[in-house]
DNA sequence: CTCGCGCTTTTTGAATTCATAATGGCTGCA
DNA sequence: TGCAGCCATTATGAATTCAAAAAGCGCGAG
């Protein structure tokens, strides 16, 4: 199953199984967050309560509490009674991700041309690498991975951790997305060239053009998701209305 | 005290009295968030865990689910077995949030320039109206409180409900900051002057005009707010370092 | 007089309990 | 045979309880 790599913020989204936490709430988060953000539950589905008790071998209290707190995060709806459910992917949201986004990799292209230290860009030039390598193989999955901690890196590079944070969090909506990414296989190599002109850009630390190359390349990875996103509406539509399933009321 | 205008978004920032919601922790938390944003505990101060039961008339468990949510928006620091207090303000941090939200204020203002309504223009034109009123009246809160309205506004009328709500949260951080504020007071009539010509902007719907007014203006907020900064800074400083009090531990 | 140690009290984190709302199944009627 | 209404079951929301950690304090030694 593919893992997505985070760092470590405040809230500790880090890594997702046992962690030095004083508190069961803070071994939870991060677990439960895992688990809607790798898919491992539909979107839709609902949050068997007692099952993830068991399974994180806690109470309802604190499993209840990173409920809540995934729902304000905005993984998770709440319905008053009637329990918990992966909060639906909204597909009318992605333009609106992609956009918000656009103009923080303009920003992080801007700061990132004037602050990146070297080391900053030598990591990212082995996460290009590895990058590279991944196209190689034609290994989509190691990619869509690099690419998330590449672009997380390089937020990082922009000395600003408000920006490194706002910039996750949409990252994070648009993980859920991922499904759709499957489908863009072909724009791998096109991507990857973007990649290669983000690094010249970047280790000429020329910002006005860092940024426009940023906020190019992520137009370009929205439209390329959201035409996936349309392929595969496209394909579920016409399949008629299905009989419910007993599990989907 | 000042209220802090806040749209309902999806978890309900709303008003902060009684409200229809089906869970109490649906109402504890904009409460919670209302004390929090309005400074009525300082920040640092332990947070009296039964004293807020008492208040809200709920028992702990609630009010412990509405911490860890506050707590994941960065208001609150919870502390393992040593309670909850409100989130230090990091003065350092000003600087990259304004930062942040510059990246924002242009893409409000790319937006908004080509989709605003008329509507829009209109309620922006009201809120205007009043922040002038404020400015005659030297009402130094109120202008704090519309302001905040109107950028709120402002960013909803860009059609993004994503950078709306981005915005809306580096908004609410930058309030926490508001007791510097205090001391700009010299910029109310400038900072109306920039309001002026952002309306300009935005009646003629010249988007790339607007973008770089909203820019200019979020820049040279956030410089008088760090220049109000230095001077508290400054000022309380010198005063060397104070004995402990004994609610400081 | 000050500091350190141990005890008591308070507070916290989490499990458990309890009341209530929702769900599912059953019976009886059309 | 199908469906409407009622009851049993389950799951949820919140209070309560319990164990453990921290904070407060009082005593005694240096």
């Amino acid at each position: 199953m593919e893992r997505l790599p985070t760092t470590d913020t405040s809230d500790a989204t880090g890594f997702d199984d046992e962690r030095s936490a004083a508190t069961l709430h803070d071994i939870v988060v991060p677990q439960l967050r895992a688990i809607l953000l790798d898919g491992e539950l539909p979107a839709g589905a609902r949050i068997p309560e007692a099952e993830l008790c068991a399974r994180f071998g806690v109470s309802r209290t604190p499993l209840r509490e990173a409920l809540k707190v995934m729902a304000a995060e905005g993984f998770v709806t709440l319905r008053p009674n009637r329990g918990a459910v992966v909060a639906p992917v909204d597909r009318g949201a992605l333009g609106p991700i992609f956009e918000t986004k656009g103009a923080l990799e303009r920003l992080i292209g801007l700061l990132a041309g004037e602050r990146a230290s070297d080391s900053d860009v030598a990591e990212l030039d082995a996460l290009h690498a590895a990058l590279g390598a991944a196209l190689q193989r034609d290994d989509h999955a190691a990619y869509t991975r690099l690419n998330f901690s590449f672009h997380q890196r390089l937020a990082q590079a922009a000395g600003n951790p408000v920006l490194a944070q706002s910039y996750e969090a949409l990252q994070h909506k648009i993980w859920r997305y991922r499904f759709a990414v499957n489908e863009v296989t072909d724009r791998l190599a096109e991507s990857y060239r973007e990649h290669e002109r983000i690094m010249i850009a970047l280790r000429a630390r020329t910002r006005l053009d860092l940024a426009e190359r940023l906020e190019d390349h992520n137009r370009l990875t929205g439209e390329a998701m959201a035409r996936a996103l349309a392929r595969i509406s496209a394909a579920e539509a016409p399949q008629g209305r299905r009989r419910k399933t007993k599990r989907e009321a």
